[in-house]
DNA sequence: TGTACATCAGTGAACGCGCGTTCACTGATGTAC
DNA sequence: TGTACATCAGTGAACGCGCGTTCACTGATGTAC
């Protein structure tokens, strides 16, 4: 469980890291060495120095050549794997939502269908996910105007629909009524905004002494309440 | 009052302006043309062609260059006024918090204290200012990392001790105690939250077809129930 | 098992671009007398 | 009221920089025979 001492992050790497530091992280990190001219899963090493790069220096800071550096390759390269820079921070972005999905299943079986625990998880999930990448869930919900519909969205919405069918189950209703709406509504933006408060330590130390769970579980009941 | 529709914001202006449109937008912009050598109030100007262009081609498109060609000044211009981009954007970010406390006097003023409209018309001001300003209302979250004790953060501290002391004076408690604190930051979870949302019309609409009021006062009741 | 060949992932050099910022300057303004 | 002068807001040209992307290429790999 996440506990409270969790919302004091580790602090954050050095926001303007040079090329050349940039060259050593690459150095010290390939461990498994480049044996041959081709790289094996070039994609991959792309899309996992995309996100660390991100959540260390930030989204402003972020470069395709910083990424092509940190997986040791030429800044020519990634082009062979993707369109241009947007689609490669997508990649990263969607990347991070499947391995989250993944954790999501887990946390869910976890608990019988329509129990306030099963909520809870999810809320969990999402405030975790938040926590552990802050750049990618940041980045998921940015730019969401351009793209109509695209991948983000559709895993988005998937997820969303769960909540639904939980509060439902949980209220007893029939079907996915006015009620619902408004009461899964109300979860997410609760859920939603401890997730950006809960990321800045000077916003998250206003909250009360409580663990996540017991936030979420004392807002879960209040908000499913009759 | 901001009713539902309010969600489906004015369509976006096109991303990629380009330098020669908005030379136009300036041209076009300039009614009290400029009649001398100086300006007369620069720094106003520039910051207000900060925001507009935040706000119109996102954080991430803006430049110092274009904020001085929609202000029709050279690009050395703003150095007289700023130290540098950092602080130019931050000057429009504290011009548009200062704007929005003066909004919220007037709003507070309308309700009687330790009243349930008094906290739903805060709640209604910070979501209002998230639709009307969502470039700098982001910002104001944004890069908290680095100012330690920089002017938005204590603004935006004296802002919640005011809704603390709401909620005391709502829930009849006789100073901030732990079950203060604990509801409050429910409360701006929520908040928080349904800003981020309603500031993308693909997730507002997930909502329930409620006005906004109606969607605090029922959080509010909940939250602050025994 | 060995050879010829097509494929295509990765190279490295180069590009044009717009950016943030600096610099010595110019000229309007306000003030002291 | 008029003049001399200090101030400093705004100029315009220039800078170095790192960026995203393209290009003709190279060389490892897998497959057909």
């Amino acid at each position: 469980m996440l506990d409270r001492l969790t919302y004091v992050r580790a602090s954050y790497f050095d926001k303007g890291k040079s090329s050349v530091q940039i060259a050593k992280m690459a150095e010290e990190q390939v461990k498994e060495q480049r044996s041959s001219y081709h790289h094996g899963d070039l994609r991959g090493a792309l899309i996992r120095a995309t996100r660390q790069l991100i959540e260390e220096k930030g989204r402003d800071n972020f470069s395709v050549s910083d990424a092509c550096r940190l997986a040791g390759v030429s800044t020519a390269a990634p082009y062979k794997h993707f369109k241009n820079k947007e689609e490669m921070v997508e990649g990263a972005v969607l990347d991070a939502m499947a391995r989250h999905y993944v954790e999501l299943q887990d946390d869910l079986s976890a608990h019988e269908k329509g129990t306030r625990e099963r909520i809870i998880a999810m809320g969990r999930n999402y405030v975790t996910f938040a926590l552990k990448e802050p750049g990618m869930f940041q980045l998921r919900f940015a730019n969401m105007d351009s793209n109509e519909d695209d991948e983000v969205q559709n895993s988005g919405k998937l997820v969303y629909g769960l909540v639904q069918e939980e509060v439902r189950a949980a209220l007893g209703e029939p079907e996915i009524t006015p009620l619902v709406v408004e009461r899964s509504y109300y979860l997410w933006c609760f859920v939603h905004g401890l997730s950006y408060l809960s990321m800045v330590p000077q916003l998250a130390e206003k909250g009360p002494e409580m663990t996540l769970d017991q936030m979420l579980g004392g807002v879960t009941d209040r908000i499913l309440a009759a």
